[in-house]
DNA sequence: TGAAATGTTGGGGCG
DNA sequence: ACGCCCCAACATTTC
């Protein structure tokens, strides 16, 4: 018998329970279906879609090598695995569960259909540790608060060993693929140069790029995390979010090599994604509205010459210009810089956090609607276990403490590089002999700060407090 | 996973 | 030697 597997956001053959469940069957036809307006409002961004065609292209090569081909197909979903049903012979359709709200959805409607007739539906856990609806408080209520819903985690029973590449068999049927070009998912305007030169995407390399962090860097992540001119931080992101790597591979490698207590501060980064992905399934409207209702109605500027100059990388302030131009560039962002630069927009800027969402979402190479919607509510204080109101990110100050040598900002905002350490968070408070020997003049090499942060912070605070109080 | 404002303490200069 | 003041360093409170 034959069974189509449905990739969606599970590019890897290892530890992939849909695949390894249909290679026990038979044949199998493995198959991703590109369909982006099915993706609901948060279809995939710009950087998203670079990553999304080599991802293909990688799996397309590890089913090849394996004497398989992966078939591309485009348009609606439900009607191409009709389709492939009938081209196959195929009398099962298996893959693994996505949790946005838009997509489960579609999912749910896909399934009754094909049960209907008569096809042997089955939907998978690969992506995450523990599915939402198994995890929940003694009220039976799904935790709004991280760390009660860590330690809860750590009481369930261990995540499930990762599963090994099955052994996998052809169908009989042969059936067309489209070309991978056809999607044009690659910019026509040749943007993505550095994207390249920074990432690898696919399995392999999120394997490779995994047994690096875990040799030993896992054990000083509590540290190193913190510095975004330091490598210390994993760099898995974009993998996981495409299902390059699965949480149970990460964590279960971390534990092989060292003891839990070392790598806790590292693991509970994946508690955090675990959070946020139950979050978005317990409020499917936290994408696009506050958690918290008070919120609505919060005075949000608009001002697109300064969310264009916060996009830019051109705000004035170096360590949040650095951030800005170091995801423009690479697709990625150091996430103390993620803080920060969201701090900023929202708290200095007092922009709307959606606009942050929406720019993230489309630069991102690791966008996800679960973890971009915790991150910019998080920031924004509107969200489940939220930053207060009152806490608002300076940016020199972090500027000094996370990068003291300014290597993260002579990296990314080249024009300062001359400027000693002293100055560089805070080049407007430089002496003129002291920029003039740097060769910046501000409002000409570098812009003069958008805003003054005391001001800004102070405004942001009647603003804030206002919501608040009501 | 914050930072500013305010309070407290103690050493040192100085009359 | 003493009281007084200044202020850095640290602690606590407040936003």
């Amino acid at each position: 018998m034959t069974t189509i597997v449905w990739f969606r956001q599970d590019f890897r053959l290892e530890d992939n329970p849909a695949l390894t469940a249909a290679a026990t069957k038979g044949g199998i036809v493995p198959v991703f279906i590109y369909a982006p307006y099915e993706e609901g409002e948060w279809s995939y961004g710009g950087a998203s879609k670079w990553w999304l065609h080599h991802s293909l292209e990688n799996l397309a090569e590890e089913f090849l090598e394996r004497g398989l081909q992966l078939i591309i197909r485009q348009g609606d979903t439900l009607k191409t695995l009709q389709s492939l049903i009938k081209e196959t012979g195929a009398t099962a359709v298996y893959w693994n569960r996505r949790y946005e709200p838009a997509i489960l959805e579609r999912d749910t409607h896909i399934k009754s259909y094909l049960k209907d007739a008569e096809i042997d539906v089955q939907s998978f856990n690969a992506n995450l540790l523990y599915e939402p609806w198994t995890v929940h408080n003694k009220q039976k209520k799904p935790f709004q608060v991280f760390t009660p819903f860590w330690k809860h985690l750590l009481t369930l029973p261990a995540p499930a060993e990762p599963l090994h590449v099955p052994k996998m068999q052809k169908s009989s049927q042969r059936v067309e693929s489209e070309n991978l070009e056809s999607l044009a998912l690659l910019p026509t305007i040749h943007w993505d140069k550095g994207i390249s030169t920074h990432w690898k995407p696919g399995a392999k390399h999120a394997k490779e790029v995994l047994m690096g962090f875990n040799k030993a860097a896992v054990l000083v992540y509590s540290e190193e995390r913190n510095r975004p001119d330091h490598p210390g931080v994993s760099h898995l992101s974009p993998y996981l979010h495409f299902g390059e790597i699965s949480p149970r591979m990460i964590w279960h490698a971390a534990l092989q090599k060292h003891s839990f207590i070392d790598v806790e501060p590292y693991l509970r980064q994946l508690g955090w994604r675990e959070f946020a992905h139950h979050l978005l399934y317990h409020f499917p409207k936290t994408p696009n509205s506050p958690l918290r209702v008070d919120f609505k109605k919060f005075p949000w500027m608009k001002n697109s010459a300064a969310l264009k100059a916060w996009q830019k990388g051109k705000t004035g302030y170096p360590i949040v210009d650095a951030g800005m131009r170091q995801l423009w560039t690479t697709g990625w962002m150091h996430n103390r810089v993620r803080m920060v630069v969201g701090s900023f927009l929202v708290k200095d800027l007092l922009i709307n956090w959606i606009e942050g969402a929406r720019w993230f979402w489309d630069t991102l190479l690791d966008a996800d609607l679960a973890n971009n919607t915790l991150g910019w509510q998080w920031v924004a204080g509107c969200g489940a276990d939220a930053a207060p109101y009152f806490r608002i990110f300076n940016p020199i100050t972090q500027g000094e403490k996370f990068d003291p040598e300014g290597e993260y900002v002579r990296q990314w905002v080249p024009e300062l590089a001359a400027l000693p350490n002293e100055w560089i968070q805070k080049p407007w408070e430089a002496p003129s002999e002291v920029l003039r020997a740097a060769g910046v003049t501000l409002g000409r090499e570098y812009p003069h700060p958008i805003v003054d942060h005391k001001t800004a912070r102070t405004k942001a605070l009647e603003a804030f407090q206002e919501v608040r109080g009501s």
